[in-house]
RNA sequence: GCCUCGGUAGCUCAGUCGGUAGAGCAGGGGACUGAAAAUCCCCGUGUCGGUGGUUCGAUUCCGCCCCGAGGCA
């Protein structure tokens, strides 16, 4: 099995200079692992490897698409294990950096089911919810898939949703597919940063107000500009959506600040919980315990 | 100085016709298989400003004091 190292941790946490420091280490180049990096023109407000930051490392799943394109998951695995193959083939080991945990698990394990996306469907399981409730959907979803149901809250539409996309356009059920056993494709040496909570906090913070400096807000108003609305997938992001409200003149600059901030901040959170899952990472303080993480990932790869 | 309105969870506030109190946000924990920076779930004891009084019992009623906002001088 093909070795890989991975390098994860909320946002902030300090990823992107290691990941630097660790594929010039071994020679290697990165694939990025997030989920709005994709995006072209949203660069400040991603936080993006600079050019100056990168040192000469390559860096693939960047700008890949449009900001008004659709995007996921799906199209994601398959461009990046791509990549991860021609690194691998080049005789190199792959550094896979980011913090979009799906994304990780869509390269980590296979992808159990395929299809093409269909808007039509999407939009038809959308109407219905709207006409017949959360309720109705889920107790569609509860009759043709019980067992994946006990697993989402009826709350979660949007999980509930997809179960249903899933069996309208393959036949079969989400729980068969998922229950198939996940096997790793790769053999990874992942690291975790985790600087303690109130220090990740403040760096969160003081980096929203660093992309204020650098031109977030001349960032967002040229994609609006360019006829990118606030309903595209890539306007979700945390540092873009809260734009909104402020350009309708409902919030204050300072208000739309500390919104980015808060959202960053509850972001970060759910990013750690995911990444408690992934038991063989190696969790580091990337401010007390950097040099031995670094080690950390050279014996590992030494030894292999 | 006088009058009025406030002082309740980290913050904003609700409430108790007297039986020691609850929401939102923040914070913490968790889930996650093609929208994932999305979506969703769970977790609320705090001298109810202080101090006397009335009462079986006061955060709730009364007196005084302290602090804040506004008004009158």
């Amino acid at each position: 099995m093909n070795k890989i190292v991975i390098i994860g941790g909320a946002t902030a946490s300090g990823k992107t200079s290691l990941g630097v420091e660790i594929a010039k280490m071994l020679d290697s180049e990165i694939i990025s692992c997030d989920s709005m990096q994709i995006y072209r023109h949203m660069d400040i407000g991603t936080a993006k490897v600079t050019a100056e930051e990168s040192h000469g490392i390559k860096h693939y799943m960047i700008d890949v698409v449009e900001p008004n394109c659709e995007y996921s998951v799906g199209e994601f695995a398959k461009e990046a294990d791509e990549k991860i193959s021609e690194i691998l083939t080049k005789g190199k080991i792959p550094v896979l950096v980011g913090g979009t945990g799906l994304y990780l698990d869509a390269i980590l394990y296979p992808m159990s089911f395929g299809g093409e996306r269909d808007e039509k469907l999407r939009k038809d399981l959308f109407d219905e919810l709207e006409k017949f409730g959360k309720e109705h959907m889920y107790n569609k979803l509860k009759a043709i898939d019980p067992v994946d149901a006990a697993k989402i809250h009826p709350n979660n539409t949007k999980r509930v949703l997809r179960a249903l996309e899933i069996y309208y356009s393959t036949g079969e059920i989400k729980s068969d597919l998922v229950s198939k056993e996940r096997q790793l494709r790769y053999d990874p040496c992942m690291v975790v940063l985790n600087p303690p909570r109130e220090i990740l906090y403040q760096r969160i913070n003081s980096r929203v107000d660093k992309m204020f400096t650098e031109g977030l807000e001349k960032e967002v108003k040229t994609l609006v500009q360019n006829g990118v609305g606030f309903d595209c997938q890539s306007m979700q992001a945390i540092g873009y959506k809260e734009f909104s409200e402020y350009f309708d003149g409902l919030i204050t600059l300072e208000q739309l600040k500390e919104k980015i901030k808060q959202n960053s901040r509850n972001y970060a959170k759910r990013q750690i919980t995911w990444l408690k899952k992934y038991n063989f990472a190696k969790w580091f303080d990337p401010l007390t315990e950097r040099q031995s993480c670094i080690d950390y990932v050279s014996d590992s790869i030494r030894r292999s």
